[in-house]
DNA sequence: TCGTTTTCTGACCGTATGGTCAAGACGCAG
DNA sequence: CTGCGTCTTGACCATACGGTCAGAAAACGA
């Protein structure tokens, strides 16, 4: 590697210090306003005031507001497969769906604007990440349906439709990030506390882990 | 009553005949566009072509973009609370719940535009029907959480938290609807089967009544 | 200090949107 | 036909939005 291209690097990494600050500032600020507004509703003046910069700044880091939003959208779609990995490695149901309602309610809980804003990506017909849910997420889903076929076979657990499971575990979980406020609302106003999100997820996993017979 | 008011009357009825119709297209149209664009996103324009109206007339029947909403999302909030007379009048939870949940997954199949309005409202904080949600709701929520508990202490189904188990039919069957897009790709791109709905019904009831001890 | 690259930002632009309005069309009772 | 209330609609307006741009400021290596 000649000198030039060192520098060139070092150079890089340091803008990219900057650049990269900025864009979590950015993309922090959008995800909220995208998941409380919509991606219609939100405005790229709006994301600017409570990213503190000005709205052409914004332009600068990101050329569209469409670019912005794939953007949010891509980063909760990998934290959300993540948590795939508390479904792998296990070697019973119990183990493996329970750890996976375990990390799942935990992405609700310290995700709700990006859970939102999939939600309503996914609502609207999935015009963004269309593909996504076509390659990544059909291959993630059929591999954990065999896993579940597997363990169906073993007798580890009833023979339910694997597929139908799997979405009540989606449709569980992201319910409560989705209609967070909704359960706020019915819980005196006030969000839930640390004791009350252990017994969600305690009762979620208690009727779901009985449902499949493995309990 | 005076002649003059039967004339009224019958006069009424027919300008009322024309009034319900347009009133009734416009909000067919709204329901679907505020479905698949949000709020923000759907244009007055884009409702009233859909609707095969002029634009103008739309704001001759609904003052404003936020008044055709409001009736849009009451409209699917009664619906809604009408899937309750399934729950009530039954005496152990498999047919009570059992009901709800059919009751549920079918307006899930026949109203996935208005179930994606009330989602997308929720989601955004319920900007417009809070009250609905810090009154009727919540009264609805008290009494069925009553009825489930009353089985409970006369040991017809295991001790879970009803709050959640409410939550839990809330989110799955509601799934259905909102995330119908990503079902529908998921199902090599068309849209659950007869059978496939049935296999869904059974699948959601199967676990659920299973998983509190009610099957 | 100088030169270069990156970052910042106020001012600006074209367009699309929600909403208004006045003039007319229509239905209908007298 | 006439008069009256309801309905229809093209044209119009003010505003707000996404996006652009030129030039200033800052960062940084030499």
């Amino acid at each position: 590697m000649p000198p030039s291209a060192q520098v060139t690097r070092i150079k890089t990494a340091r803008r990219t210090e900057i650049r990269r600050e900025n864009e979590r500032l950015i993309l922090d600020a959008a995800e909220r306003v995208f998941a409380e507004a919509g991606f219609g509703g939100a405005t790229m003046q709006l994301i600017a005031d409570l990213a503190g910069l000005p709205k052409a700044n914004l332009h600068y880091y990101f050329p569209t507001k469409e670019a912005l939003y794939r953007r949010v959208v891509q980063n909760i779609f990998e934290i959300w497969l993540d948590a795939a990995s508390s479904f792998d490695g296990a070697d019973d149901p119990a183990t493996g769906i329970g750890g996976y309602i375990d990390a799942k309610m935990e992405i609700s809980r310290r995700h709700p604007f990006g859970s939102k804003v999939w939600a309503a990506e996914v609502m609207q017909g999935a015009p963004v990440i269309q593909d996504y849910l076509e390659t990544t997420l059909k291959d993630w889903t059929d591999g954990r349906i065999r896993v579940i076929q597997g363990w169906i076979d073993a007798g580890k657990m009833a023979p339910i439709n694997p597929r139908h499971l799997l979405y009540m575990l989606w449709a569980t979980t992201q319910h409560y990030a989705d209609f967070g406020h909704q359960i706020e609302t019915l819980n005196h106003g006030k969000p839930l506390s640390d004791r009350q999100w252990s017994d969600a997820k305690a009762s979620v996993k208690a009727i779901i882990l009985r449902g499949i017979g493995a309990a």
